[in-house]
DNA sequence: TTGCACAATGGCAACGTTAACATTTTGGTG
DNA sequence: CACCAAAATGTTAACGTTGCCATTGTGCAA
């Protein structure tokens, strides 16, 4: 019918309720300095037309996009879930929104991130990083760009924020020994994992200060089949009667392989997994693993972020602890 | 040391290029209008001065931001994590970004969503519907704002693109009854799972459709344990040859349930899932199972709002059909 | 040498919002 | 009723970018 009107603004709204444009903003705002019954007239008139505020001439104004951005070099991924399940919650709380940007891996590094994140509308950034980038060391952050990684490395100019996963491996390791085992088996996953491999010498570091030399590991890949496989192998060992694998599915896959070769869990040995992800998935047996908050992982680095606003807030190196569950996997022996 | 320098801007870039703002402009462009040589000191005063585009200036002049919405009730769900992959993969190819907004739930709709959206700078917004909004009848898209639903579900306002729940159930029946089985149990989920009770509806009227009359069907949960009941349950039932689970879990637990029995899977009695998300988890198995393409569930999406770009395109709705996945937990009857 | 086409560059305005300041109106007091 | 403080409202300018149109410079044919 008519022209196709292309967006309501505050001046159509003032024209309408014949006040100025300022008043509309106030009303906006419900600044107290405006009459009620202007405020009515106002809102009457932004009804009227659809009116809803335009978010590039406010940021333009401000000079703050009130947007958190993170990036992702794999979107899949355990716990990723949970984390942005925290980065929502956060940003929220702080009335900012996500802005989500997959990062091609090639290379994988932060400058990549950055640089794919600066034309955003973004006034801070959130990096979870899997690996290790190749400019770790040397990256800096885009100026006025404060910028969050999750990972448990320590960085000079970036805030970083993670689980525990040596203490995620201590808890474990602790936790059997004091249960009568005299030593602990482990199943690692590829060298490639950060995340992996600290938990690899969170095991091997709480052994030696218990004065316990580390058995050989078994390296796994994360799937139940090498938990089996692994499971299968540990069978035969007669030293081996407590068995931590890096995540659920090697654990359960271990189980499975013990189970295929005679022994049962946990009479004849503890097996004790990382993640928690088994809880409705598999039906008969609770087994004793480390939940992590993921959630509060998201949370904390979107709140770094959001929280800080104005006040640039200084580097800060954040690990949440795990909190191992008991299931039935572990046997007691003393 | 010095004042703190708020950003640059293509002003701070001409001047010290010695051009004017629009030649510095049109060399971000990559303008052929521009000598090579003049385009060299631009970049050169970028690179000095660290300029990077203002996003709101832009979008300010272009009416664009070049982002697309999505708003979740619940961030937390399965497949979540596939479709996100979808929407980033999409929009990368666009050069969008995608903005993620967790909507409260209470109310439950879609009016709620929207509104949260209205203040974001996005061209368009995706819904992620898990359940029936209240308001799903009567929605109104915003004006000027595209709007795509997840959902099985047709509405005539607004794009719909899903997994097809039906027709999953239809190649799961079909598959069995090919195999020679009489007929198909089947284990559902909770009621107000929309997805859940398309799937339901999928296995009866596909049985009707081949003469056979539904028979009792057993509601679980989504979870293992529910699964592992009602394979106790279906395992005194001598008719039972086939049971269809809702999801894997449950599939798991079934077949767990029945060999806690004493029946065998799949030589007594043969079980499918739907999801495909044991693969690693499960060892010693390969469920059968119908896996969806959730990332091409997102990509749809995204590719509606941020493909048609200007041109305004039509309401349409798509259901992308799953993949029937051969595990070894059917047997072939005939 | 003049004229003309075309390449290269510059000036201006506008997108929508709001902070800062300016102005008008209101209500209360002497 | 004049006067003043406070409340209510209005005016202006600027945030950074870029489309449009104007201007200047360059090379070449007449």
């Amino acid at each position: 019918m008519g022209a196709v009107k292309k967006s309501v603004s505050v001046k159509d709204v003032a024209r309408l309720a014949g006040v100025s444009e300022q008043t509309v903003s106030r009303t906006v705002h419900d600044s107290p300095s405006v009459r009620p019954e202007t405020k009515e007239r106002v809102r009457a008139a932004m009804r009227e037309l659809g009116y809803r505020p335009n978010f590039a001439g406010r940021s333009l104004r401000r000079g703050k996009f009130k947007t958190v951005g993170v990036a992702m070099f794999n979107i899949t991924g355990t716990g990723n879930l949970d984390r942005m399940e925290g980065f929502a919650a956060a940003a929220d709380k702080h009335g900012y929104a996500i802005t989500l940007t997959k990062v091609d891996g090639h290379p994988y590094t932060l400058e990549s991130a950055s640089s794919r994140m600066s034309a955003l509308p973004v006034d801070g950034m959130v990096v979870i990083m899997n690996r290790m980038p190749a400019d770790f060391g040397t990256f800096e952050p885009l100026p006025g760009m404060q910028t969050v990684l999750v990972t448990m490395l320590e960085h000079p100019l970036c805030s970083t924020v993670d689980n525990d996963q040596f203490d995620c491996s201590r808890q474990v390791v602790e936790y059997l020994l004091e249960r009568g085992h005299k030593t602990v088996h482990f199943i690692s996953c590829p060298e490639r994992s950060l995340s992996g491999m600290r938990r690899e010498e969170g095991w091997r570091e709480t052994l030696r200060a218990h004065g316990i030399e580390p058995p050989r590991l078994i390296r796994g890949d994360w799937t139940a089949q090498s938990g089996y496989a692994a499971g299968q192998a540990l069978a035969d060992d007669p030293t081996c009667t407590a068995i931590y694998a890096s995540n659920d599915a090697m654990a359960y896959g271990c189980i499975r392989g013990l189970e295929s070769r005679g022994k049962r869990v946990p009479q004849d040995v503890s097996v004790v997994g990382v993640d928690d992800s088994l809880g409705d998935i598999v039906p008969d047996r609770r087994l004793t693993t480390v939940r992590f908050d993921n959630k509060r992982v998201g949370m904390w680095a979107v709140d770094k972020i959001a929280g800080a606003d104005g006040g640039a807030s200084g580097v800060e190196h954040m690990l949440i602890p795990g909190v191992l569950v008991e299931g039935d996997t572990v046997r007691d022996l003393r």
